[in-house]
This record gives C-alpha cells, sequence and structure tokens, in this order.
RNA sequence: GCCCCCAUCGUCCAGCGGCCUAGGACGCCUCCCUUUCAAGGAGGUAACACGGGUUCAAAUCCCGUUGGGGGUACCA
C-alpha cells in the first residue's frame, strides 16, 4: 500500500517569506491538503552565523498570515548530532574525508591549471586529521550517473565527474544544508520533495548522499519552474518586490494572494484561475504543473485583489479594511474616525478598491479637517470659464436646501448646471461637467466616490463652507 | 567556461498527432451604461522562436540552431 504523502517546506531563516517561497509552501501544502498527507515545516537553520529565532519567526508569521497550516514543525538546529553521527559514519567507511584546503588554495590552484572552478579533490587521499581550518567533504564518484524522474521534468541526469567533492561539515563543526537535507528528508520519511527549480543541481549531490545513507528508495521530485520579473529574471531581493508580508501589509488578501500564486506554473484542468482555495486544493495534481518560468504580474494580483474584495460581504470588508482606517496608521487620528458614517460609504468604496491601503485617500475628505487638494484637478476644473457659475450656484442652492439628502445635492447640481449653461442640445443640464468643480471643492478631487451620496455625509454646513472656501480662491 | 533547465498572445494558463482559420484570463483599445472614478455589459488587439526530420496529418513527437533562465560557497 502506498504510504499518505509527507511533505515539507524547508525554509531558511531570513526574516521575510519570499514570493518565491512562498509558492513553493503553497505548492507543498496543496498537495498535503489534496492527498490528505502531512504538511512539514523544516526550518534549514544549519547556518549558525546568520540563523536567528527572530528570523524564523518572521517567516512562519507570514504563513500562518496566509493560512497555509502546517502538521510538523522541526528545526536543523535542534538535529546537529544525528548529522555529526552520520558525517563520523562516513569518514569511518572513507565516504567522506577531511580537508585543509582554504577556499583561497582551492581557487589558486584552479587558476593555474586552468580548470573548472569547484573543489579538485586534492585532500582526497591526504589522510588530513582533525584541526583548525579543516572541513569534512563527501567523496563523488568518479564514473556514472546519478539522476531521477522528475514529475515536472521528467528524467534529468547528471555526470558524477562533474559532481565536486563537496562539503558537509564546516570547519566549526556545523553540518551543511546537504547533509542535513538528506538526513532529515529520510530520517522524516519525506515522500515528495517540492521544491524551486533553483535547487535542481544540489539534488543529485542529496541522493548521492542518500544512498551513502542506505537509503533505497528516494523520494519523488517536482521541481517547479521559477518565478520571474518583468525582464525574466528570477525575482530577487535586491531589484524586486519580494517580501510576502509586504503585500499583506498594503492590503492584498490572503486568499487572492494564494490564488493568484496557485496560477504561476499551475492551471486548473477547466481553466477556471479565480476560485476558492477549497476548490484548488480538490483539483490540484503535481503533473498539471508546468515547466517554464512565470512572470509575476502585479496588475493581474491587483485584480484578483479586487475580485475577492468586491465578492466580500460589506461587514467583512469593514472589519478587514479596519487596520488602514481606524489605527495608528491611517492618515488621522482615531478620534475623526467615525466608525458609523463609514460604514454608509463603505459599499461604495468596496466597489473601488483593489488594494485596502486605497481606501484612506477614498474618504479622507470626511475624516480630515482639511483634506488633501489634488493640484492638478484643482488647475483642470477650476481653469474651466463656468466654474466660478456653477460654484455661485451651487452655494445658493445648498443654502436654500431644505433636508440635505443626495437627492437635494443632485437638484442643486441640476441647477447649477442649468446656471451656469451647461445644457445639452436638448435642454437636459450635463451633470458630468457640472460636479467637476463642486467635487473638487469638497471631495478635494476629480475622482473618487459618487458626489451626492459623499455631499450628504458631509453634511449641509460643511459643504457650503468648503464651497465658499473653494469660490473665494477661483 | 562548465553543468542543468526552458521555449504558444506583452503576461499567466489551455492545447498532450487530426476537433486549431490556436481557446480562456490579466493588460491594452473601442463602444454601451453612467454625477467623476470604478464596477458591469458588448466588441477588438495580440502568439505556436527558427531549421530540419518522423507522419496521410505536428503547436503537439525527434534532432539541431537560436534565444532565455538557473546553478557553479565552509548560503539555502
Amino acid at each position: 500500500m502506498v504510504a499518505s504523502p509527507r511533505v515539507r517546506f524547508s525554509p531558511a531563516p531570513t526574516g521575510y517569506l519570499h514570493v518565491g517561497s512562498a509558492r513553493s509552501a503553497l505548492f507543498n501544502w496543496l498537495y498535503a491538503r489534496h492527498t490528505g498527507g502531512t504538511f512539514i515545516v523544516r526550518v534549514e537553520d544549519t547556518d549558525t552565523a546568520r540563523s536567528q529565532p527572530e528570523l524564523t519567526e518572521a517567516v512562519l508569521d507570514t504563513l500562518r498570515r496566509l493560512g497555509l497550516d502546517w502538521d510538523e514543525t522541526h528545526h536543523q538546529s535542534d538535529r546537529f548530532d544525528l548529522y555529526r553521527v552520520a558525517a563520523e559514519r562516513f569518514l569511518d567507511e572513507g565516504l567522506a574525508y577531511r580537508c585543509d584546503c582554504s577556499q583561497d588554495d582551492v581557487k589558486a590552484r584552479n587558476e593555474a591549471a586552468g580548470g573548472p572552478p569547484g573543489y579538485d579533490g586534492h585532500c582526497r587521499d591526504r589522510n588530513v586529521q582533525p584541526g583548525d581550518g579543516v572541513v569534512v567533504r563527501f567523496r563523488t564518484p568518479d564514473e556514472g550517473t546519478t539522476g531521477w524522474d522528475d514529475v515536472i521534468r521528467d528524467r534529468v541526469e547528471f555526470e558524477n565527474r562533474h559532481l565536486e567533492d563537496f562539503v558537509i561539515v564546516r570547519s566549526n563543526g556545523v553540518p551543511m544544508f546537504l547533509l542535513a537535507n538528506a538526513i532529515d528528508d529520510v530520517d522524516m520519511g519525506i515522500t515528495h520533495v517540492i521544491r524551486g527549480e533553483d535547487l535542481v543541481n544540489t539534488t543529485p549531490k542529496v541522493l548521492l548522499l542518500r544512498q551513502a545513507l542506505g537509503d533505497d528508495e528516494p523520494p519523488v521530485y517536482a521541481h517547479l519552474p521559477l518565478i520571474v520579473n518583468e525582464a525574466r529574471k528570477k525575482l530577487s531581493k535586491r531589484r524586486d518586490d519580494v517580501n510576502i508580508g509586504d503585500y499583506l501589509d498594503r492590503g492584498f488578501l490572503p486568499e487572492a494572494m494564494l490564488n493568484y500564486l496557485a496560477t504561476l506554473g499551475w492551471g486548473a484542468p477547466d481553466g477556471v484561475e479565480l476560485r476558492p482555495m477549497a476548490e484548488i486544493v480538490q483539483l490540484f495534481e503535481l503533473t498539471d504543473i508546468g515547466k517554464s518560468p512565470a512572470a509575476f504580474d502585479l496588475k493581474k494580483l491587483s485584480h484578483f485583489n479586487g475580485e475577492y474584495l468586491r465578492a466580500l460581504p460589506v461587514d467583512e470588508f469593514v472589519e478587514r479594511v479596519e487596520p488602514w482606517i481606524g489605527g495608528p496608521d491611517a492618515p488621522w487620528s482615531p478620534d475623526q474616525f467615525d466608525r458609523d458614517a463609514f460604514g454608509r460609504l463603505a459599499p461604495l468604496v468596496q466597489e473601488r478598491t483593489k488594494t485596502l491601503d486605497e481606501v484612506p485617500e477614498l474618504v479622507d475628505w470626511l475624516f480630515l479637517a482639511d483634506p488633501p487638494e489634488d493640484q492638478a484637478s484643482w488647475d483642470k476644473e477650476m481653469g474651466k470659464p463656468h466654474a466660478s457659475a456653477v460654484l455661485d450656484s451651487a452655494i445658493a442652492g445648498a443654502e436654500a436646501a431644505g433636508e440635505w439628502t443626495a437627492d437635494a445635492v443632485r437638484a442643486l447640481v441640476e441647477k447649477a448646471a442649468h446656471d451656469a449653461g451647461l445644457v445639452g442640445a436638448e435642454g437636459n443640464p450635463q451633470l458630468a461637467k457640472a460636479q467637476a468643480p463642486v467635487r473638487v471643492a469638497t471631495l478635494g478631487r476629480s475622482k473618487g466616490l459618487p458626489l451626492f451620496e459623499s455631499l450628504e455625509l458631509l453634511g449641509h454646513d460643511e459643504t457650503v463652507r468648503r464651497l465658499r472656501a473653494a469660490r473665494s480662491r477661483v
């Protein structure tokens, strides 16, 4: 019988979750959930010089924010003894040897010999004894090939002679990731290794290590196509926005993020891209993953996010925006914020936002005494010949208004259109033109929420005040 | 340099020998709706890198070329 799949996501403690890593985590998670298997998070923190608990925690935290829950947690730093024992055994069995060459030595010899970079096997038979600056290297075969049947890439093979004798234990006694990786995959019974294509070339080394460990049943490997930027280069920390946490902070919803990431390299058989995670879990198959690199498209992600945002029940939408409008990061102080007023605008806001961080500027005119004024909007609308006539009429209309409702505002703008001569061929008011100066005067921009409803909420007095103030400057 | 991989619209995904005058999605353009902006509706734009095979038939299989990418650490 086939054992239940066990897959692992192996982040290095970098301090943030990378877009590419998140996609790897997602695909592992999808496979585990699809098959009823086990999703393991194994922190590969063998680099003691760089690893810090906070950095690891930041990565795990983002995984949690995304909703990628896991079943087991392991830290390689807890398992060093296991790796050291194995290294000792390799040494005893002649599968590994000590080496005291410095990196400079190796490099110098390669250059002198005009040979390719990489370790040249200098210490293979020198019987180097333990000491300062001494590492342990794994002896790779000189002949033959090492390969595997990749679910995504079919057969991949390397000639052993191209595999250098790589370091498995550093000179400070700390094991290297290849050793830890091989041992853990065997020890933890990992059945499927799903990871980025940038790791293919380490696979033969791990396979060799597994053989040395006595393992005769390697896992199924699935090397995912890379996620690249517009320039078709692997996403990098320097050039690109790769921090998933940043995206979440900008107001991309975790579910939209995951849905989008799922479309990078994978496609549902029916071609439907935008769909609930539950369906993706159900449909996900490793065999449906493509092999060519996929570009990260922010526009498409934004579209997905907008779809998810609009699909939310209004009160949940309000709940989700809370951090952007009701907290310390909002452009206004908490006492300036009126939750009920926002609630009335919410449906209109929801329809117009692609990311949650856009929300404040859609409603700032309501909560700020002097809302930001868009200079370009002002110049354009107030510079038109009819601007002052419209404003004069609007002020008069607002002052004379009875009950202050959206309909009342509409009526006043219609009248302003007539008064300013903004009428169509059939004598109908040109609302689009007439509302523009009023909008800029009161809401600060030529684009935004529907004017009539907005002014109803702004209130009669404040509306008049802003209209007057604007008029005096035209 | 060496090793490994990839190759369908600008981008993502479909196509796994005939159903392809290549389909869907994002973007972009046009129109409709409309108090702005969105949203929505209707259209449109745009691709099988090239060259050889194999086959009655190739986007689909094979080889080569070209192009692109990844790796080449006492990082993972």
